[in-house]
DNA sequence: CGCCTGGTTGAGAATCATCAACATCTGTGG
DNA sequence: CCACAGATGTTGATGATTCTCAACCAGGCG
């Protein structure tokens, strides 16, 4: 009865039969504790967009995997600026900054429909005690995240803008692979103000590179739409590898 | 026998006597359980100005408290270049950053003689599934990583170099503080040139907005000695609160 | 004493932010 | 289906901040 071409939204599919489990949070589980996961999981309605998965200061009860769609976090300083500090594509997890205070350090956002598993993390801690490759997974996903960000810090304290635009480009268009789409042709699902945000720059800036870029023949731009033509050239212009 | 007034490298102390315990990993211990982690921490000797306590890509087998000195983390990126992604206080816990890919993805090197208290993490693991506060404690720990990270990022991509500066040495303040030493006088033990790389300026930038600083009587500066006159001042210029 | 590293100060150049005008897209309601 | 308004994106001109290059100074060490 279940349609064998998965609906991306549909909120039936266990762990065990994900397309995204290969790089999600079963990655590194056996298929008896998969089942285990997936007991805990709970799988929502989908979120519209502008819709909030959580909120800053709320109270941390669970980490989220996103199924379908995408999403961004931030965070609001003390003087009521927001910094974009991630986006997050189907497969990728989001809210772990929460575990240490038990209240969530950033806001989640979608940035278009979105479907979620939420991941309960009282029992994912109960679980983690049984399954002890759970518990390093969740190491491992928070150490990962502590790799990104300094990553996003060498981008920001060494690289100018279009070595920054560059990075930014090869960063979604490898994630995108990794969801078996296509690596020169995508959708870049968040505004400019949200990418410049992200990458310590302006709108404007943003639009120049990209226009640059467009001019020197190394992608076409169409609003949102990103054709990478010469992936060689921008992984030359981005210095540093990001994943 | 023992010294009443505890040499700052002496390696005999247990954690139950730290002076540190209240900041360090035990923070959220009972007694027993304190015991239990004496029981697996390691106390080599001190580390020498320049020494290595670990290097990027050796393998990830234990994470460290300082104990005494000051010490440096930093990554080289695929290009060759070093970017500085913390430093290191009494009381402070590093190598989180390994245990993601079981490979440490930062060195770390002392600024000063240093010396460390070794938490094997093998055991740790071990330890935390009897000691579930230990996990969560471990959980904090990273998390917390993660939330400072975001306040770097933070203060490169919307700060600029006079507030930067002023949010770090409000930064140190607060963490000599917290050792009780004094929050207005103290001794920065990085160089110019680390703290330029670890804030995103160049040594030039940062001679100059000290200079500044110290010509608009906010504090005094004699070579790594700093002397903070008028810390309101300071913290009207750091509009991010560090910590 | 001289060398070398680390730090300071100055002048000029480059990058990016700012401000402003305009173009385009989106969605809403007639 | 069209018209309109608001949001979003592009492009240009100008200016501020910070980097770069260079000279110079101070302290530590052989």
């Amino acid at each position: 009865m279940v349609d064998s071409q998965q609906c991306p939204h549909d909120s039936r599919v266990s762990c065990t039969d994900c397309v995204l489990n290969s790089i999600c949070l079963p990655i590194a589980l056996e298929a008896e504790d998969i089942v285990k996961l997936d007991e805990i999981v709970a799988r929502g309605r989908p979120l519209q967009k502008g819709d909030h998965l959580y909120r800053q200061e709320d109270e941390f009860s669970s980490i989220y995997a996103v199924r379908s769609g995408s999403m961004k976090s931030y965070t609001v300083t003390d003087d009521g600026q927001e910094l974009v500090t991630g986006f997050y594509f189907p497969g990728e997890i989001l809210g772990m900054d929460g575990i240490g205070r038990n209240r969530h350090a950033s806001s989640a956002k979608a940035m278009e429909t979105v479907s979620v598993c939420e991941i309960p993390f009282d029992n994912l801690g109960a679980l983690s005690q049984k399954i002890p490759s759970l518990q390093q997974h969740c190491f491992q996903l928070m150490s990962q995240e502590i790799i990104d960000d300094r990553q996003l810090l060498a981008l920001l304290s060494k690289c100018q803008a279009e070595e920054r635009v560059a990075t930014f480009l090869l960063s979604v268009s490898a994630r995108k692979a990794r969801n078996r789409l296509s690596a020169t042709h995508f959708r870049l699902p968040m505004s400019r103000a949200d990418m410049g945000n992200y990458l310590g720059l302006t709108v404007e800036t943003i639009s120049r590179v990209l226009s640059k870029f467009q001019k020197s023949k190394l992608l076409a731009v169409d609003n949102k739409e990103i054709s990478i033509a010469d992936i060689c050239a921008l992984k030359e212009l981005s210095a540093l590898r990001f994943e």
